[in-house]
Order: structure tokens, then sequence, then C-alpha cells
RNA sequence: GCCCCGAUAGCUCAAUGGAUAGAGUACCGGCCUCCGGAGCCGGUGAUCCAGGUUCGAAUCCUGGUCGGGGUACCA
């Protein structure tokens, strides 16, 4: 029999499909031998048949569904019948190794799986298949583009950063484990008017001296000055915008101060990446479109698309009837669709992608509108590939009050400060959870179960919502959350290494002879620029004995909690195409948060390390199997995975 | 005015046109001779309104209500 893992195979994200859990219920070597069976029997297209069958909403109702409602209309009878019939012939259908019985619930037809043999065969797919479960090669061969995070110049990195940060690094993640060749881009917002502001700022008031001594928050201190002052003095703002333009024409001085703000900024931004684990391929200013940009305008009137209107260039976008798209202001200074659309023809003769994402707040969702139809006028037939994965927005409880986060408001809250209070709210838990740690481990295991924190509760929900970011609710570690999942994963890898320990004193394991965890073995397809399928920041090894042959025997895995997670342990593969099909990391999320559950339900309700040496071992097998899965959908979400905590 | 997004339990969020709408939190009650209680088990509690499509609607369509955002030279 194949495993779970081996006969596992995706569909492409994207591809249009019908039916609830089409891919979880479609591939496994349970639901392949059930579609099989009702194909032949009621003459209806194994992938139509695939495509229906379910799950049941609660397990003792049963492990599969197949409702009826397509036969009732093929055979013109009713679902109903037609289930009762074919729960009737089920015992004659050569199934029985398989599955226990089937049922007719009203018209849906229940099947109840052979627990132990579906458990054993799911949790041995896994292990052969390691960090790999889950991850496919529906993508290989194609480049996806995502850019994300994007922030401006010259501010500090703030919690409103945050959104983008997080949803794009993990639906890079996601979809390199597809084998797509994801190329990540930091688009940062280095060039434009508020240039200019900033230029006139350090001008009027700024030293060097003051600078090394504050930092960026001098430099945004500075901008926010500019900024309330030229709101009560018109002359201001214009002298701002007309810097922004010297800068455009390359007045070298300006230039030479722009560089300093873009090199203090690079080195605050490395510093939130690094304790985010965040990373890119591609960092790359708009300013280096701004030439590239120019040209495009000069294409675009060639072509006749641009015209003069009200002193402005634009291209008219009547016919798709949204507002003009601006390419150069009335004062001949460029704009960010102008360079949106250079970086996107760029990012086309450059990489060739399938798709590109722009991972940007909803607010823009327009300004994506009109870039993406201009470049369809324009005639690419890769425009067509071209997504605005928008995302809601944050806004800040004060008090009674909600606000909108800006930095000129002064209603923000700078990164660095959020993670250090987390990371002390950890740090008083993990004092008093876990006294015995070394000061070093604690200081580590704060900071990674405080990212994980910050991490989760920006992916676990749906990205379009509006959301508040509330201080005391923010550093929340219990319920749902991101330390929830790693205690989980830290439970079951200290049950894991209790059990190796016992396993080597009894001798009753074969020693290992492979260095090599799973985790290391082989990255996944097409998973190249990203490295293997789990870095060792957000996934450490070790959690499996290396080497060992752990296996669950299929007489004895047959507890319902061990049922439980089997199912959850087989959803997996779909979990994460869903997640990659929608842009929505939230579903793994709360796939994640069922596992962990249903996970911990068995540990109340089993004992894992007994003196019943099989039971132990088959246990131990569905142990790591989770151990193997929480550790892979914490790295897609890029949450670190401490195996102590 | 027009366009886009949202509205589910007191609060924060899930739910692929499918069966009795699922969690956390808060509140009430249980569970440590405990492999990690940052946990487990139980209780109370919800689809904004009105129509429509469908065998079947939180989900799709139409019209409202409320909230957020955008709407020519910010990003």
């Amino acid at each position: 029999m194949p495993s779970a893992a081996v006969a596992y195979r995706a569909c492409d994200p994207g591809f249009k499909t019908t039916g609830r859990n089409r891919d979880a219920m479609c591939r496994d070597p349970f639901a392949e031998a059930l579609a099989e069976k009702l194909s032949a029997r009621l003459g209806i297209g194994l992938e139509t048949i695939r495509g229906a069958m379910e799950r049941p909403p609660k397990p003792e109702m049963g492990d599969y569904a197949f409702p009826c409602f397509m036969a009732a209309k093929a055979l013109r009878a009713p679902p109903q019948k037609i289930a009762a019939s074919l729960a009737a012939e089920f015992p004659a259908m050569g199934l029985s190794d398989m599955f226990e019985r089937a049922v007719a619930t009203g018209p849906y037809l229940n099947f109840f799986v052979n627990k132990g043999r579906f458990a054993a065969s799911i949790v041995n797919g896994i292990l052969d298949a390691g960090e790999r479960y889950g991850s496919s090669d529906v993508g290989a061969g194609k480049t996806v583009i995502v850019e994300y995070s994007s922030p401006n110049i010259a501010k500090p990195f703030h919690v409103g950063h945050l959104g983008t940060t997080l949803i794009g690094a993990s639906l890079s993640r996601i979809l390199a484990s597809l084998g797509y060749n994801v190329v990540r881009i930091n688009h940062l917002g280095d060039w434009g008017v508020q240039c200019g502001f900033q230029l006139l700022g350090w001008r009027r008031w700024g030293s060097e001296e003051a600078l090394r001594r504050g930092g960026i928050q001098y430099l945004c201190d500075l901008y926010v000055r500019v900024c309330r002052e030229s709101e009560k003095d018109p002359a201001m703002e214009a002298e701002a915008r007309a810097m922004f333009k010297r800068l455009e024409e390359g007045d070298a001085e300006l230039l030479a101060v722009w560089r300093r703000f873009t090199e203090v900024t690079m080195n605050e931004l490395e510093g939130s990446y690094r304790r985010l684990g965040v990373e890119f391929d591609l960092v790359r200013g708009e300013s280096y479109y701004h030439k590239p940009g120019l040209e495009m305008i000069a294409e675009l009137k060639r072509k006749g698309l641009a015209e003069e209107s009200e002193g402005a260039v634009v291209v008219k976008l009547d016919d798709e009837r949204l507002p003009p798209c601006i390419l150069l202001k009335s004062d001949e200074a460029t704009i960010y669709a102008t360079r949106d659309l250079a970086a996107a023809v760029d990012r086309a003769k450059t990489f060739g992608f399938h798709k590109c994402l722009y991972v940007v707040d909803v607010r823009q969702s327009l300004h994506f509108r009109q870039v993406f139809a201009v470049l369809k006028k324009m005639g690419f037939p890769w425009a067509a590939g071209l997504i605005h994965v928008s995302f809601g927005l944050m806004r800040i409880q004060e008090g009674d009050q909600v606000l909108a986060m800006s930095t000129r408001g002064g209603q923000m809250v700078p990164l660095k400060e959020f993670l250090d209070r987390m990371a002390a709210v950890v740090r008083c838990i993990v004092e008093e959870k876990n006294p015995e740690l070394g000061e070093h481990e604690k200081a580590t295991v704060a900071e990674a179960v405080g990212v994980g924190a910050i991490i989760f509760q920006w992916l676990s929900k749906r990205r379009n919502s509006d959301s508040v970011f509330d201080r005391h609710k923010a550093t929340d570690t219990r319920g749902d959350s991101g330390p929830y999942l790693q205690y989980t994963h830290a439970r079951a890898c200290s049950i894991l290494r209790k059990f190796r320990a016992s396993a080597e004193r009894s001798d009753a394991v074969v020693t290992a002879t492979a260095e090599s965890s799973p985790l290391t073995g082989s990255a996944p397809a097409g998973g190249s620029s990203p490295g293997p399928a789990c870095s060792s920041r957000a996934a450490a090894p070790g959690a499996v004995p290396p080497g060992v042959p752990l296996r669950a025997d299929p007489s004895l895995l047959s507890h319902p909690t061990e049922l439980k997670v089997a199912m959850r342990l087989r959803d997996f593969p779909a979990a994460v195409l869903s997640a990659a099909e929608q842009y929505e990391p939230c579903v793994i999320s709360s796939y994640m948060l069922e596992l962990a559950s249903e996970f911990s339900g068995f540990l109340d309700a089993c004992r894992v390390l007994s003196q019943d040496e099989s039971l132990t071992r088959s246990r131990a097998a569905l142990v790591a199997a989770v151990a193997t899965v929480l550790r892979k959908g914490l790295y897609l979400l890029g949450i670190p995975a401490p195996e102590k905590m």
C-alpha cells in the first residue's frame, strides 16, 4: 500500500475546484479506494467522485462521506435511497480490510475506516516523507514574485509594517514548499515627495552628530516636524516638493544626504528582519525605477496610450471605468505609479514570472487596479499574473479611543519596543514554568515565543478584515495562540526525548547510524531560493531519533483520539494547498490549532510511554509524525519551533 | 455621488453552496499517584435586515442598514 505522502498529488493553485475537502479526500489510499469503487458502481467519472468526497462534520458520523446528490441526478432516484442501497451493498465491495463499515445518514453515505490501519498508514507515510510532508512539485518550473514589507526610508520600522511583512514572508514559504521558484522582493519606499520633506527637515535643522546619536528616530522626528510646520505654512510644503524635484534631477548634494538616509534605514531594518526571521532575495528601492519609469512614459506616448491632461501626463482608463493613471505630475516629477509600472516590466524581463504578488494594504487597491490596467493596455500577456494581495487596516487602541496608526500623529509602536515588551512578558512565564533552563536558553526561548506570539496573531485571521492593536491583548500567550502551538510542539519533543533515552537503555531500538535528520535530508522540489524545507531557525531538527525506523503498527493505534489526530495529519497537504490558492496563511494557522488541540486531547487520554513496548513504539511514531507536521506548519508561518520552552 | 472591503457568541476570530455554524477569551463547573497544567473535559452564548436563486445559503444574486477605505498629481 502506498503511503499517504507518496500517493498525494496536489492540484495546481488557481485550478478551479469544487467540493469540500477535495484534495484532502481524494489523494490518500483510503479515499482513492472508495472513489474507484463508487465511480465504477455509479458510472460517474473518477475525478467527479474525488471532488465530491467529504469529511463528515463530526467524527462519530464517520471518517469519509460521499454525498449522493450528484448520483441522485444521474440515477434519477432520491439521494437518501441511493445512500441506503449503497450502504447495503458495501460489505460485498471488497474494501473490508480498509473499512469497517458504511452507513447511510440521510443523503450521505458515511464510511468508517479501520482505525489502526488508517492511522498507521498516515503516520508511517509522514515518517517516510519527513519535512517534505505537505510539500509538492505543483509549482515546479514556475516563478512567483512576492513583493512585501517595503517600508519607507528614514522612519522606524513599526507594528504597522507587520501585516505586509509577515503575510509576505509566510506566503513565500508556502509557495516555495509547493515547488514554486519564489523571488522575495523588498520594494523600499526610498523615492517620492516624502523624500523632499525629509531632505527639507535635514537642511533646516539636521546635524550628522545628532543623527549618530538619535539614529532613525531622529530622522523621523525631523520629518514629523516638517509635516507639522508645513500644515501651517504652504510655502514650506512647496519647498519640500521642489526639493524632491531637484532630487529627481540629480542634485548631487541632495543625493548624498538621501544615500545617508538609506544607509541608516538599512541598518535599522536589518535588525528587525533578523528578529522576525524574515528574508529577501532582492532589496531594491523605488528610486531604481525612476529612469526606467521615464522611458515607460515615452513608450506609452509612442503607443498613443499616454496623453496630457490638466498639466499632467496620464493614461486614461475610462473603458475600464477607472480614473486616469497619473504618470507624471504637472511639476514633471514622477509618481509611484510610474515606478510600479517600470518595476513590473523589469521583473517580467528579469524573472519571467508566472505570478507577481503585491502584499500591500487595501488602501492601495485602486492604485494597483490602475497599474495593472495600464500594463494590460500595453499588451503584456504577463499582466494577467499580477495580483494585489491586499490586507485590512490595523488601528491602535489608545485608552478608550481607536486610532489610525500614523507616523505623523505619533500613534505607532516601534517594532523594537513591542518585541522587547513581548519577550519580557514571556520571560516571566518561562521563569515561572521552567526555572531550570540556563540563562542563555531562557533569553532565546523568550524571544522565540514572543516573536511566535506576534506572528501568529497577525496570521491567524483572514487578510482583509481590519483589526485593532491592543497593547494588553497583544501580549496574551494563552489559548489559541502561537505559544500554544509552540508549547504543544515542545511537549511532543519532550516525550520523544524520553522515548529515545529509554529505548537506548533497553537497546530496543536499532542504534542510529545516519547522522542526518529528516530535516536536512533533501530540499523540496524547486525550493532552491529559500534553501531546504526548513531553516534551522524556524524549525530545529532532532525530534525524531536519527536513523531509527520508527513505525506505527497497524493493529495498535485504534483509540478514537489517535484516529482523530491521524485524520488531521492527513489533511495537512490540503491545508497548505488551500492557503496558497487563497493567499491566506490563516488556513494553516487554523489547521495548526486543530491539530494541536486534538493532539493534546490524545496526550490526555493515552499514555505514550508505557511497559508495552510495541504500543509505546507505535504511539511514539504518532508523536513524531505530529511533531513533524507541527514543525513544518510553524515553519510555513515563519514561527520558531523551540524544543524546550 | 461613485468604487472597493467588511459585518458570525459580551469580546477576538474560524467555517471549500452541504449534515446539529467551530474555536479562544470572559463567566460557571470538573481534571494534577500529572510522558510539560502555557494543558484537558463539560456548561452558558452568535450568522445586521428584507427579498431572491437552490434539493440545500453565514457563504451566491438584488435592495437596504451600520462600519472602514479609496476616489488626479502622497505612498
